[in-house]
DNA sequence: ATGAAAGCGCTAACAT
DNA sequence: ATGTTAGCGCTTTCAT
């Protein structure tokens, strides 16, 4: 690899002078500033990124943590991500964790942390948001789908209340009164705050609502199926079922058909989350579906705002760091009013 | 951040003991090997990555090249990559590109590759062969989802002509002659050879074949779909589908649905390669499988082997660089006999 | 066994 | 406008 030295010699000039154009910080002569350009297409000369993030103090890298199966479809998230920093000129390091291995996200997140990154974009899945402070320190650290109050400036999440509110609304608008909630039991706080916009749309519809509506399980296949074989166990004569995700959503369909129920005719299905199945479903799945490229455009522009050098494209700070999930209505939910009774 | 010096500091010996310590590179008295651990522990020092690079001359940082909505499902490979990284102690450089971005391919390689990493992984999508060689110029790169003569010790890739073969055979078995094709019409070099292994297999079996009966659309749900109704026009009398993927599959069982045809009962379907999604349709769909998993091990081993360096668990080299398919048996194909003609 | 010092490739402050 | 030089944090000779 060819070195600044190597241009320098080349194109006849100091180092500093090849720093120069490279870096645009100072003017230099025409015909220098070409030589070195010369140089530099000859050489196939790239900066060495180690070395100028030695001296600069900064490294240009974004550390972005996130886990397989997550709430959040994995392709959407990183190349929205990949897009904007390949504008800003930033790179990317990543760490992957995998759903099924819950107890080594610390690990993993401690390790990306001690990186040396800008900034960090995070996605906590099964960590508790005490768990997630005490990794980030003093670090520079964005966390996505956590509403952390001592973080308020930096975490961006969905209003999960309003998203439980909203999905068993629009059911009761369908005139549900018997509605099943199956959440899961790996996340608890989502499924609480999901659970609580649930109670209180029942509640402002004047509709009862039972304990035995509600349960618990892996977000999963099998954690639907097996959720739903309960609810209806304990209660037959449920209408419709809001599901933690599509996933989940899955099972539940596989053990609606085992009874022979079908949807939407005999029950009503919608999906809190939608990680990209939920189309391929039959019946297509009714889900709400979280809005991705927006909130990583902000977690973003905050990652890159924060990191202040100047010659940066001034990034707009995002206005709002609160998003509302978006209702996409397919096939999976119909009137209670048509419903074979 | 505290530096070696702080360190050394804090630890009342010089800095060169103390990267002794880190390294474990040479023999350091038992009483200032534990002062430095303590002061490394009290201080939370870690080396600065970026000047161990800068002066070892190896970064411990491997580049990869994905696609979002590739033939591979992203998580498991990242998943994957990551874990072994993880052991391994490597760092993860990732750049995704957007599979609608097909000129965008090039230009996220390149920047990719101009970066310091000890090796690449790549699996390219649209490129051709010849423009991914032109960018690895010399540089350690291993490929994915490729065969490329020139580079064989370093690619890495399925069996694309026996996949095909495979999947007619196994339909001539349960008696379909009418076979149709769908390849990919922006991945030609795979689809061909996937299409050498069907005639293969249909002239052994003695078949006839027709050219009515091979079609190429986008990878997409709406490519598939309108490769399907392409298909029937012309050859109402087909009983089965080869198709590309699932995605594309996905577009078949909607045409066919629209057409009043059920399957596996009038049309049988097989997809040539399940990105997750097959298992969710209706009915689950026979599919060809990547190993992901062994050939993202075999591309890791790679890398790391040809970055020789001391310590390192030696990692066996490969036994293999090309993999085969595994056929996944669900519901979308049953045989021609028991159809409904 | 330990410390001093050179140097990895680069930027930036300082001269000129 | 251009060159000289210090130093970013670390590893690795080379002395001792």
């Amino acid at each position: 690899m060819p070195t600044i030295k190597d241009v320098a010699q080349y194109a006849n000039v100091s180092i500093s002078t090849v720093s120069r154009v490279i870096n645009q910080s100072a003017p230099v002569a025409k015909d220098k500033y070409t030589a070195v350009q010369l140089a530099m297409k000859a050489l196939n000369y790239h900066p060495n990124t180690y070395a100028q993030a030695l001296v600069r103090q900064y490294t240009n890298m974004i550390g972005l943590f996130v886990t397989e199966q997550s709430s959040y479809s994995l392709g959407r998230v990183l190349s929205t991500i990949n897009a904007m920093l390949h504008e800003s000129n930033k790179r990317l390091l990543l760490e992957v964790n995998d759903d099924l291995q819950p107890k080594k996200e610390k690990v993993l997140l401690d390790r990306l942390l001690q990186y040396e990154c800008d900034t960090f974009i995070i996605i906590p899945y099964h960590l508790s948001n005490q768990d997630v402070l005490s990794c980030i320190q003093s670090k520079l650290v964005i966390v996505l789908g956590r509403q952390i109050d001592t973080l308020s400036k930096h975490s961006i999440y969905v209003d999960e209340l309003d998203l439980g509110y909203r999905a068993t609304y629009y059911l009761t608008e369908l005139h549900h009164q018997k509605i099943g909630f199956i959440g899961s039991s790996i996340i608890p706080d989502i499924s609480q705050l999901r659970k609580i916009g649930y109670m209180s749309a029942m509640k402002q519809r004047c509709l009862l609502e039972s304990s035995n509506w509600i349960q618990y399980d892996m977000p999963s296949f099998q954690g639907g199926y097996a959720a739903a074989n309960i609810l209806l166990e304990k209660d037959p004569h449920i209408t419709a079922m809001i599901v933690h995700n599509d996933i989940m959503a899955a099972g539940v369909m596989d053990a609606l058909k085992n009874r022979g129920k079908k949807i939407p005719q005999d029950i009503a299905l919608i999906a809190c989350e939608d990680t990209g199945v939920a189309k391929y479903l039959t019946p297509a799945l009714t889900a709400l579906r979280y809005p991705i490229e927006d909130m990583i455009e902000s977690a973003v522009c905050l990652a890159l705002t924060e990191v202040k050098r100047k010659g940066y494209t001034q990034l707009k700070h995002p206005k709002t760091l609160s998003f509302i999930a978006r209702l996409l209505i397919r096939d999976s939910v119909s009137s209670c009013l048509s419903m074979q009774q």
